[in-house]
DNA sequence: ATTATTTGTGCGATTATCGCACAATGACAC
DNA sequence: GTGTCATTGTGCGATAATCGCACAAATAAT
């Protein structure tokens, strides 16, 4: 229905169109290959072959993509863009560390995530000392009701932002494994950390947490996953470092100066 | 002496100002800290307060940046952006499980890095079983003299761009490190792979060797690395699995079409 | 209360950006 | 070898996108 971008939609005074198609070209490579040629992006974009060349030109001066003959690449420079994000959370700084010491008390792996739309994005991590690996890395998205993160993440989420999740999710998820996910989410929001097992392999189990800015809003989560054969009883013992390591990291986060620093300061009466 | 950038610049035709200036104002996010308001960014950027605002709307719009009332902060969707070159490397399918192998068959932690300038940019890694971590993590850099990596990196280089990157760490790195290192190359440009010993830290130890494409130019490399008081011997032990590991890799990337398809197509006489 | 900054926005001026059109190049078939 | 087809590089005039000033409103500091 997404009856938005029609076709004489107002024309915004203020949007810049170049940068948005610029954008356009730099996601045009993602999964399609790591060289195209200028025709291939055009069509993938949806510009012109003309506007196409000059935008790669810029980007190529730039650094951010490289030419080789008449293929186009990406350059490793675009991660400066995506890592803008991590180094303006100041995660490498203020949350790997915290993270890095959860795993060693618990000897398991430790993600930090964020939410993004529907799905959990991990954002940093701590591999723990055992032999089984999360198969998603960072920067990585799994949907969100399938781990421990996403429940923790969807626990925080105000209460019509998560209805409307659910809303979308109809269709989507059979509507017992719906049911689970409400219990699971009420749960979590009435204990603050989560306990999910078995839910993206029969095998994993994690508790998570949801990590709050000073005024309750939410900012990610952070777990500790089991890739093997977890009692919940020894999960259980995992709960109390992880809440302890998730109000320093709310701390330290909060000390910087992240997110909304004052967050009473709405326009008054 | 960088003469170029000067005030009346010739000017390109080609050249997208919106879009240069647009990623102007993400990176301006940087290590600044979380949320910024308009001014600053404008300040960090230099651009006019006028134009700043307008490419934060349109980056809002696009959903890539966030705002709270008057502060803007940028959302999870630009690692979209970074992460679009680790798809278009095709990083996850193709690398991280052969790495995730290395890593069980040396109980080691191995990493995937790629050169951006003079420096060792960390794509992807399996963390090994060993509670030691390395501390800079996925995204981060490193100097590539510092590292195994970035020794392998620098041995897989053409000469004129070594001696290039020679000249230029001339002042930066004291003389005989520099001699040192450019013995490193000279021997890992022979055997296929390097050995580095306590350089960023004394106590690390890594063995590594460069990908290449087809056409033998460089890709990235991997590394096999030991926090602790591992021995010269044991580390050897890890060079067989290494090069395997490496071979494998470079046909799964030349299988995947990766860099420089055919690579002889070039403009013949 | 008064000043100093900051934000939001309208506007006319300018120039950056558009996409067509053509020549040149290489790919491929026959 | 020659003829087709697809793709690239590039000029150009037309147009619309982008510029930054300037002013009002709002907020923070004195």
């Amino acid at each position: 229905m997404k009856a938005e971008q029609d076709s004489k939609a107002e024309k915004a005074p203020w949007f810049s169109e170049s940068l948005a198609r610029g954008l356009l070209v730099i996601q045009a490579f993602d999964a399609s290959g790591p060289n195209l040629r200028a025709t291939d992006i055009a069509k993938r974009s949806g510009l012109s072959r003309a506007a196409t060349r000059r935008f790669l030109l810029t980007l190529q001066a730039l650094g951010y993509i490289g030419a080789d003959d008449d293929r186009y690449y990406l350059q490793p420079k675009v991660l400066d863009l995506g890592f803008a994000f991590v180094s303006s959370m100041q995660i490498d700084r203020l949350v790997q560390p915290l993270l890095n010491e959860l795993s060693t008390i618990t000897s398991e792996s430790c993600s930090f995530a964020v939410l993004d739309n529907d799905q959990a994005l991990f954002v940093a991590r701590a591999s723990g000392p055992k032999i089984l690996q999360m198969a998603v890395g960072i920067g990585g998205r799994v949907p969100a009701h399938t781990t421990s993160l996403g429940h923790a993440l969807l626990s925080a989420l105000p209460h019509d932002q998560f209805e409307q999740y659910m809303q979308s999710r109809k269709g989507l998820i059979d509507p017992p494994a719906l049911t689970k996910l409400r219990a699971s989410i009420e749960k979590g929001r009435a204990h603050g950390w989560v306990e999910v097992k078995g839910l993206l392999h029969t095998a994993i189990t994690g508790v998570a947490a949801p990590i709050r800015n000073r005024s309750g809003e939410l900012i990610g989560a952070i777990n500790v996953a089991n890739y093997g054969s977890a009692t919940t009883k020894s999960m259980r013992a995992h709960v109390e470092p992880l809440l302890d390591v998730r109000s320093r990291i709310e701390k330290s986060l909060q000390a910087a100066g992240h997110i909304l620093p004052t967050a009473a300061g709405r326009r008054s009466a």
